[in-house]
DNA sequence: CGATCCTTTGATATGTTTCAAGCTTAGTGG
DNA sequence: CCACTAAGCTTGAAACATATCAAAGGATCG
């Protein structure tokens, strides 16, 4: 708004460019668009199923999830935000949302209105394409999720969620390795692998006795990253970085 | 590419206009779309993973899967496709596919140049935007299978996998009610649902005794339609069409 | 600094898988 | 057009991974 390029939008550009070129034109207009800051604590909705939302949220600090509710009241968690991703982009499109979105953590986020990011688009192809690389890289997530829970079982797909949350740190720009922030409770991990916390608590205490990982309070560390992802049968292809992490 | 426009590339604009308007010049522009028809069998594979694609997979009759295979060797399907969807848009902008696509059926589909798509994208920020749209709406179907997978009994996925493919077919203007074509094997429902051969051919049975379904060679016919989206918690808001079917 | 939420552990129950074998259907070649 | 063969479907019995129930100890936060 002002002369000097406001910063605080930074890791959006960020985000995009681990995916998209980007030209000076652009990367300054991303970081001319209009936003409102907002901080909030954990487990708070940022947007309801059915919200018929006007603005977009970009994460700047923590981490927040998309989850769908089932009929009989069961939370499925489908993906995972932090710093630079948008987390309801859909809304762009869509007119009403499908999913919830709530923060796992203390979080910051910007609210961006609909209205501002089509007319970037409109004014600047490139980044409508970079935009919809972007939807693109998230469908190929989903995909992964689905291969996890659908063929994978507990060890696998609890080192897998490991894997994905500390190799997304990396991309992000967190500190690390070998520690990284763990976002998520034991219950929500269940609900993002389709397994009981229970389970999750049993998966995780083996992880631990194979020397894999250490979990302690609110942080992860990473003691054989190469056994991790072997555990996990993960390969990092899916989440389409250009340049090479971890 | 004579003065009648060719008429094969239909079943595209119609799918497309299920999400999003399109000007009469749009409309004739995609059905100029250079494209080469092709026939093939059941169980063949249109696309591998780690392919460098030069085109995309419009679908004209018939079935076709999206898979992903893990490090055990297990399949994952993760979408299906049927005339009018595009099954490998991802190649528009990812520069290396990360699943195969397979036919179910014997299928006819017209692969279309990259280029000519996104040369089309940029001549008209409309079609951009159809496509995003689509990306979008592929996105929601997926979060929709991961909730499916991961939240849901056996008797409830099969269910679930059963109206989305009726009621896809609905909007894609196939025949029916209550007589559809079933495009799986009992064990592609299984690599579908991750569940296994035998517990899928159970959970069909179970359905037809409690006289949801008749399931007769490669047909389907639904008997009770209501009572199969409550066994299936069935809710068609997330395939995104703006006009109602069935 | 109390109260709630989270983690940990044990015992038991259950849905789904695995293994195995017979049967049916569809495709292919003689 | 029939016979042969492979693929898919069906069913039963046993094994297993994960869910459920229950209860105690620890951490976190307002």
């Amino acid at each position: 708004m002002t002369s000097p390029p406001c910063m605080k939008l930074l890791p959006m550009v960020q985000r995009l460019e681990t995916r998209s070129d980007l030209s000076d034109t652009v990367r300054r207009a991303i970081l001319d668009l209009p936003h409102r800051i907002q901080n909030l604590r954990a487990n708070i909705f940022l947007a309801r199923q059915g919200d018929q939302a006007g603005h977009c949220i970009l994460i700047l600090k923590g981490f927040t999830c998309q989850s769908l509710i089932s009929g009989e009241g069961k939370r499925q968690i489908s993906s995972l935000h932090m710093r630079g991703d948008v987390a309801d982009l859909e809304n762009c499109l869509h007119h009403q949302s499908d999913h919830d979105i709530q923060s796992l953590t203390a979080v910051e986020v910007a609210r961006i209105p609909i209205r501002a990011i089509l007319d970037l688009c409109a004014a600047h192809p490139e980044v409508a394409r970079a935009f919809w690389a972007d939807t693109m890289a998230d469908a190929s997530i989903f995909r992964e999720w689905i291969m996890n829970i659908g063929q994978r079982d507990a060890r696998q797909r609890v080192a897998h969620l490991i894997c994905e949350i500390v190799l997304r740190q990396e991309v992000a720009g967190f500190p690390g390795p070998p520690h990284y922030i763990w976002p998520m409770t034991q219950s929500e991990v269940g609900d993002a692998t389709g397994l009981t916390p229970v389970h999750v608590q049993r998966t995780f205490k083996r992880l631990r006795l194979e020397g894999l990982i250490q979990l302690s309070q609110k942080s992860v560390t990473i003691l054989n990253w190469a056994g991790l992802q072997a555990a996990g049968d993960f390969n990092k292809a899916y989440l389409h970085h250009r340049q090479q992490a971890a």
